[in-house]
DNA sequence: AATAAAATTTAGTCTAGCCTAAATTTTAGA
DNA sequence: TCTAAAATTTAGGCTAGACTAAATTTTATT
């Protein structure tokens, strides 16, 4: 019979799902920094993993984890648990988009299909959460995402931003106010080569802004076609 | 400086809370079986209670336990969360009553000030849960109960459900089913002193029903004045 | 290719909260 | 009041998931 899936370990999951997507294995360095602990526990973690019955992830030493077909389902399950609980947190009880992350962390983990399912109901069965990030499919299919980063932008394009992966409250409560939110409209009018700064036109907003890299890579657009 | 109320202590604090409410002290045994837990693990816990800084009960081998101050504001918080949870569930995500328990019951140790005080607002601070239980203010204080077993009702008596302390889903759902829910009125129409059964008339139903002491010492009534 | 630095793993501990078995205390009935 | 049964506590263990310190492997730089 498979092993219990508790917390920790649905949190081990959904962090090797989120690194396994950018670069290609999971380090033992990275996860330990996502997850706040120690390195050596986020090894003896992985070899639990790795012998669980079905294997969770894939690890062979000093190379990284990447998850198994059955990890990758739980992972994806608690994703879609995190990103609805956000879209319902910001709709139903009018929290704002930079508060609902510490709140649908901890909640990710305790609610019932059950849950899921009423509430998804409730939200119209919703594609994108608060932040533009894409929620996986009640079958647990992660859908694809067309975007790319804002910071790959050049003067005279122009786009349509889809998500703003950010963690920051401060940084989000910033973007909110300037109007970098899903689905608004943006043109480049400037970049700069020296810094990378993009100077931005956003619609519905007076005045153009201007962003470095360290925020243009945190927010994905869809350019014009 | 004090230590940390998990989920476990906060269980058991919430059980001695309900256990005190009734008897006196709440019995090693008692918690044991509400717990689902082996005595000896109670045990164990209460001294670890006991002598917590500021400690949350008051323990004596042998003689039961009861809430300090301390302990009786901590049980009262994760009542709160409970029973605003359960109203929630009903009024925001159509569950029906009988279905509540068991996510609350893990939800309660999860949320936040800040959730618990959104969902306050979103209900219109409600006083009582689906069943008809008290909900502890927002300043820890439990309101005074004034109902009674509907048992204790004889021919003649006429009441207001107030509330239906029952657990089991199946007696919540036959009960919902014939009208026995809070805030109808009941009349007795006959007591019987071999089996303690009251035939009762349920306000909005056309025939009247037949209920045994195990199902009216679960439901509380307050009489017409 | 040598070596220093960084990353990772091993080895050994710790804590919370549970367990069982055995010992003890309390309670109830003859 | 004595004794059997019930309730409770003690003693000793276990597991998950964290930790630190030390050992090892990999990577990067000269």
């Amino acid at each position: 019979m498979p092993e219990a899936i508790t917390q920790s370990i649905q949190d081990y999951l959904k962090h090797i799902y989120e690194l396994n997507e950018h670069g290609g294995a999971a380090s033992t360095n990275d996860l330990a920094s996502r997850l706040s602990v120690a390195p050596a526990s986020v090894t003896g973690m992985l070899q639990k993993l790795a012998n669980s019955q079905p294997p969770l992830v894939i690890y062979k030493k000093h190379q990284g984890v990447r998850l198994t077909k059955n990890g990758e389902k739980a992972a994806l399950e608690v994703i879609r648990h995190h990103r609805l609980l956000e879209t319902f947190l910001v709709k139903t009880l009018g929290y704002s988009w930079d508060e609902v992350h510490c709140e649908a962390d901890k909640l990710e983990h305790v609610i019932s299909e059950n849950f899921e399912t009423r509430m998804a109901a409730a939200l119209g069965n919703p594609t994108r959460d608060p932040h533009g990030e894409l929620i996986p499919t009640a079958d647990l299919v992660m859908p694809a995402d067309e975007s790319c980063p804002l910071a790959s932008l050049r003067a005279d394009e122009t786009a349509t931003i889809r998500r703003v992966s950010a963690d920051d409250p401060a940084l989000l409560r910033h973007l909110h106010k300037i109007g970098v939110v899903p689905e608004v409209k943006i043109t480049v009018k400037n970049y700069s080569e020296f810094d990378g700064n993009l100077t931005l036109q956003v619609e519905g907003q007076k005045s153009n802004i201007v962003l470095g890299t360290a925020v243009t890579n945190q927010v994905f657009v869809e350019k014009e076609n």
